[in-house]
DNA sequence: CGGCCATTTGAACGCGCTCAAGCGCGGTGG
DNA sequence: CCACCGCGCTTGAGCGCGTTCAAATGGCCG
């Protein structure tokens, strides 16, 4: 066996997540597909850039493994996370231009990652039938939905319901193909993140957290994880109703 | 000349707009899509809603003429508009679900849209081939940099840098094609509207535009009307480079 | 044990909010 | 024609949420 292959092998568990990318090829057009992705999969460590912002970036960034997040910063140095992604999650991380990032795309912790670049799209496109880009447009519908929640307590809410929305938002997301929210998870953020995340300070991420948990509705004794002790009383304080917004972040495949 | 055939001709000069979905495509494709909008057209007044939350939304929504907001809202009442969207710009309704829509569509002008709902996508992907998504990721790229620019500040900066930052993006945004900057131009939104795009009070924004205008950097003493007397240094107030953020939200179509 | 980083808590400041009153302008009707 | 609205903009006063600065505590690893 060659290295390749054994290392093609030992991570085919990872380009499994891209089996929704695949999902309607023909065989042929698949495994051709997963070679590319198995060819360009990388691994980050926590804390490093995957990509920098002004950097030449891919155009579809898949998440195989980890937490990533999208980030812009001011001049100041400030940081807005605009996004999160987990596992199986695609990453566009181009604007307009469609070479240049105009984003840092950040690992929150150790990350495995497989991309796309433009040149092997277009050769890709060539022979394939774009049924890729309608799995890249479900996942863009609910990075829109995720985005435009959180830009809504941004703007309008307080630090609670900001806090609480982000709690609630990973719950949901991290429920996996059961219908019941995973209302204990990791979360690899320090408050300094979260605090990019939600629009505030790290002391203030603190603060709030806090008195969350005085309330009981949520338990931060243990380190990087949270226990939701009580999700609809979370939810009301978030502002947010548990079906509608799954219906929102959790659309099916299309 | 039949009634449908006058109003045909009529509009001819709005789905004219909808030639960057067309392109590309063979002729009759493009012209069994152009008679599809043209029937799908619909005049909006000022102040309706094009589409209301939780209604059933299309697919694809085209602005043909006037000023479009994408606003979402507490239970409060409290309104955020998530994107602005002119005229040649295409909104995606829906959210994951892909039926119903999660946010409300406002008219803050007289405006004239078209649509394509789901069923009649399928109806056109069976026999046209599917060019017309290249022009939607486009301005869907467009639209995630405009939205993250604006996420950016209303996290991390302050009421100052927001409003500025907001008339550099809609004064590159109505900048055409031509590559100079419209620092003069009709701006239709209240200041209460102003601020539901900003974050901030209606007050603040009042004061904030006087600030503005006392630093010499706008002229807002025309009602309904800004004119921007130094870009550079409105430019610099809302932290951004011209030349950057005009490759991010004026991306080229692909 | 010491060193480092994240979290926690206190104190004080200030930005942007709310409440409230006044102003300017266009439209409507007596 | 002017009186009278109604709506949006403007300005003032005061408050409170979230910030910054600072110091103390806690947890993890060398």
């Amino acid at each position: 066996m060659s290295q390749i292959a054994v290392m093609e092998k030992k991570n085919s568990h990872l380009v499994d997540q891209s089996a929704l990318l695949t999902r309607d090829m023909d065989a042929a057009a698949a495994s051709r597909l997963s070679a590319l992705l198995a060819k360009n999969l990388r691994r980050v460590q926590v804390g490093a850039d995957i990509v920098a912002e002004g950097e030449d970036a891919p155009t579809i960034l898949l998440v195989l493994e980890g937490w990533v997040a999208l980030n812009k910063s001011l001049q100041n140095g400030q940081i807005q996370t605009i996004d999160l992604f987990l596992a199986s999650d695609i990453i566009l991380p181009t604007s307009g231009d469609a070479l240049v990032s105009a984003y840092d795309v950040h690992a929150l912790t150790d990350v495995v990652v497989s991309s796309i670049s433009r040149v092997e799209l277009d050769d890709l496109e060539i022979s394939d039938p774009p049924k890729m880009w309608s799995a890249v447009r479900t996942h863009e519908a609910r990075a829109r939905a995720r985005v435009a929640e959180r830009t809504l307590r941004l703007g309008q809410a307080s630090a609670e319901t900001r806090l609480a929305y982000a709690l609630i938002e990973l719950c949901l997301r991290l429920e996996g193909a059961q219908h019941i929210p995973k209302d204990a998870f990791d979360l690899p953020l320090t408050q300094q993140q979260i605090g990019e995340y939600s629009g505030l300070s790290s002391v203030h991420v603190c603060r709030t957290l806090r008195r969350l948990s005085r309330q009981g509705l949520i338990d931060t004794s243990e380190n990087n994880r949270v226990v939701i002790t009580d999700i609809q009383g979370l939810a009301g304080i978030a502002d947010a109703e548990l079906d509608v917004l799954r219906s929102e972040l959790l659309a099916p495949d299309v």
